[in-house]
DNA sequence: TATGCTCATGAAAACGTTTACCGGAAAGCG
DNA sequence: CGCTTTCCGGTAAACGTTTTCATGAGCATA
């Protein structure tokens, strides 16, 4: 294995003048033909700084993590492949931690693991305490998830309003006549179906219908909760999913039940994932901005990060839900 | 910002003292007064080892890379899942690299920024190349993917062959009775479409369409996969995917030209995601074994890394691809 | 009391970089 | 020729750990 000291010596230099070739920011400093000399010593010893060495004196590891729940469901999956792509752009490496509570993301921070991370889908006003451990001026928590009320945060931050979405989905299912409406929540207490609770009108009721996390996956929860709705709640004509992942489940129940969809019962949708405008029929569904958020908010931190030297100013962002209206959605029957 | 020396300060001890406490393997070295009072100033300080530092000197980064293209496809995206909750288990950290080549493979190995490499789906018996970069005993590349032939490599290695799963589905439409199928190729010269034809026995014609790479996701290029076959292949009654998704997208294309499943073409799967069940009709498929091939020599690597102390033994593992019969397939219309 | 052993702890040397500081050579200018 | 400026590159001090070696205390044995 080889030293920045062996390459020093390689090329006749001492291991400053090496470092100042490697990272090589002012062009000057350095003579054409030194430069070349290390270039040459390092590529013939095939050597490559240690990321130990560099963070330890440097206090920058070049990597960004990703903290999130869930990363099998394909909407996270896209937040994942758009902050991968970003952190490739400036050089920086992606670190994963899922299932990671506050605990673990201070110590995250405080082992200086990551130069930034992405806080995802968590209730964003909870990111201060995160944040509260930021040990330098070049570390960045940011938060990216739905959103209650307007708050200031001492991190950046991109967000969007779940009750928007909601409500443009219960209003597009009561224009088309429906007046009772299954939730079909991942667990009690859930976020969203408070909002849905809170958007129905004064003539549409909806019905939260949840399960205990157990074997299932989840479309296989999906599946259950449907026919738990029509079972429990008769007089039920539509179904609004937590996730897309819920509503492509609930679509294969009805099917198999011999339930038309959206003849006999509508399902909307939620998040808008790659799958919903193949499933069948093709699920309307609300489009949440995640992947954008996400995009978005790490790419200005990023530059920030590159050029300016110092702390980074935190910025809010918001972005609008929107419903994407496809085939899964109709008037209720009319008996 | 705490440093090791300031809880030693606080505790009243040396640095060296700390260090022990904190990794305390052997805990005879330290009397339980002093253990006592170095713990709590380290949780009053709330201290942090910093992660560059002990990787410097411990040359251990407590890190397992994952190398993969296409995150996005919920194969993989299962296969990270499994991964990470290994890491977890054992206390390391995972680190994301996509797309990755052999030579950003090895900078990853020469700067240290893993102990464990887990490459995803190339072709095994190219892991040798990135292999031969491992710099310490204790730096593993595990090779997991579909293997041409047997061959002796000296890094582990878990692995299937695609033949056998191409030559089950080939065998299951050639017993419906189809003589022609087309297979649906990501791109030009794919191993699975020579594996197709050549399982192909005499009474089977296996013809491979394939298309540019272009701005569609991986289920629209399925769809527009399975329009080229029908238009182009008259006489085909089959459709055999490069994975899922692409099948996804034809049955999808299928269905929207009014074509009937497995009625008038039947269509074979691969990998069996969890969508397979869920699509419509639910997807005949081919199960590959690759969470099972990450969970296991995974697990194996980190056990010995824990335990021994010194080099990882390169062991070998092959399991078996197996046929999954769904709906998706039935005999050729009789015309 | 001398000897030897165990046990708890401290001192100091790594680990491999980056960077602030300094010195010397070359060059421009009077 | 002497002075200042510029440019290049070397020296050495960090960065925060782990770990080897040494030291000294306590104690048992002879």
């Amino acid at each position: 294995m080889s030293n920045i000291r062996d390459v020093a010596d390689a090329a006749g230099v001492s291991p400053a003048t090496v470092s100042r070739v490697l990272n090589g920011k002012a062009t000057s400093l350095v003579s054409e033909a030194t430069r070349e000399r290390v270039l040459d010593a390092a590529q013939s010893l095939g050597y490559h700084p240690s990321a130990a060495a560099r963070a330890l004196v440097a206090g920058r590891t070049d990597t960004i993590a990703l903290a999130t729940t869930n990363i099998h469901d394909p909407h996270y999956a896209r937040a994942l492949d758009v902050a991968q792509a970003i952190a490739e752009e400036f050089g920086y490496h992606l670190l994963l931690m899922p299932d990671a509570d506050d605990t673990r993301l201070q110590s995250l921070l405080r082992e200086r693991r990551a130069d930034v991370i992405v806080r995802l889908r968590y209730p964003v006003d909870t990111a201060d305490e995160v944040a509260a451990a930021v040990v330098s001026e070049e570390q960045v928590v940011i938060a990216v998830g739905p959103i209650d009320r307007q708050m200031p945060l001492s991190t950046p931050c991109a967000c969007w309003d779940d009750r928007e979405g909601i409500r443009a989905a219960v209003e597009h299912l009561a224009g088309l006549g429906h007046r009772r409406v299954a939730f079909l929540a991942g667990r009690p207490a859930q976020r969203k179906e408070r909002y849905a609770l809170e958007a129905a009108g004064a003539d549409m009721t909806i019905v939260p219908v949840c399960i205990e996390p157990g074997s299932l996956d989840d479309v296989g929860r999906g599946a259950a909760l449907a026919r738990l709705a029509l079972q429990r709640e008769p007089g039920v004509t539509a179904l609004l999913a937590q996730n897309d992942t819920f509503a492509l489940g609930a679509l294969h129940a009805l099917r198999e039940d011999g339930i038309a969809v959206p003849g006999q019962v509508s399902v909307v949708g939620y998040n808008d994932t790659f799958l919903a405008p193949y499933s069948c029929p093709p699920l309307t569904t609300v489009r949440t901005p995640l992947a954008e958020c996400v995009s978005r908010s790490l790419r200005q931190v990023m530059e920030a990060l590159s050029t300016q030297h110092g702390a980074v100013q935190p910025q809010s962002l918001q972005l609008h839900t929107e419903l994407v209206v496809r085939a899964s959605t109709a008037c209720p029957p009319t008996t």
